[in-house]
DNA sequence: GCTTATAATAAGCCTTCCTTACTATATGCC
DNA sequence: GGCATATAGTAAGGAAGGCTTATTATAAGC
């Protein structure tokens, strides 16, 4: 018996598609959430990180740690800011490129499966809705 | 910018309802994991731990350790199987009804709140699709 | 110049989940 | 009966992701 509370659905459906990913790019040594660190990064390339945490939704030191990992991999680069010393600016290094086209292939496959019950009709209905309530809460 | 890859959007929605839902139930001191416990157990009760974790798609240890939690709490009671000696069977306690009563009222306010946006209709889409995708995983 | 605000970090904690390994019990097979 | 294998639950320990609180360095407003 599946439970229809819209919270247990996005809560378990997640879980499963993080625990997925985890496992596939285990090898490379990226979870989920530093993946999620590493796309939202690329759409805003040169933020500072409060800014990047904040899209994330998560707390500062939060992020930091996760930037820590990453740069660690040479994935990301701390940048100092010219006009204000306390500021880094975020970027993702050239070894970034191919590796994040890896995880998108996994991330994509994952999301297939998932979703191959769906018509792409559905599925656009679903990004739809989905964005309209993250729209409501951000 | 919002994007609009399924896996993000169900894993920031959910970090959201769960964010919310710890904060207001701090008081009565379940989380967002023990209510989903308590709830799958309401509707299988007299089951075994084992067949409970693998309803929450956890392992067995994980489920454990939440269900002394519980049982900390007199929500929950782990009751000897007359068959099996290996076996407990779990039970809500009648002290677990109120507090569950308040619990969903947490998270109905909470789930109507992040869904005022859209129409009963497109909840019963959203609703539907999910439960696809979940049936389609589980 | 002094106060207040901000960016990043440190320290330390909680929750959720995992892997591995163990105990006790059940069951199937010779 | 007696042994091998499977199963239910737990213990120990750890990783990941998140938090609060406090600190440091710098910026900016009055």
């Amino acid at each position: 018996m599946i439970h229809s509370k819209f919270g247990f659905l996005s809560y378990e459906i997640s879980h499963v598609i993080r625990q997925r990913f985890n496992k596939q790019a285990e090898s490379i040594g990226v979870t989920h959430s530093q993946w999620r660190v590493l796309v939202h990064l690329s759409e805003n390339e040169n933020c500072r990180q409060v800014d990047l945490a904040d899209i994330l939704n998560v707390k500062p030191i939060t992020l930091a740690r996760q930037i820590d990992l990453l740069e660690q991999l040479s994935l990301v680069k701390r940048l100092n800011d010219k006009e204000d010393r306390r500021v880094f600016r975020l970027k993702l290094t050239t070894k970034a490129k191919p590796i994040m086209q890896e995880l998108w292939q996994i991330a994509d496959s994952i999301e297939n499966e998932m979703c191959n019950m769906l018509s792409d009709e559905e599925k656009g209905v679903l990004s739809k809705l989905l964005i309209t309530i993250k729209t409501q809460i951000s």
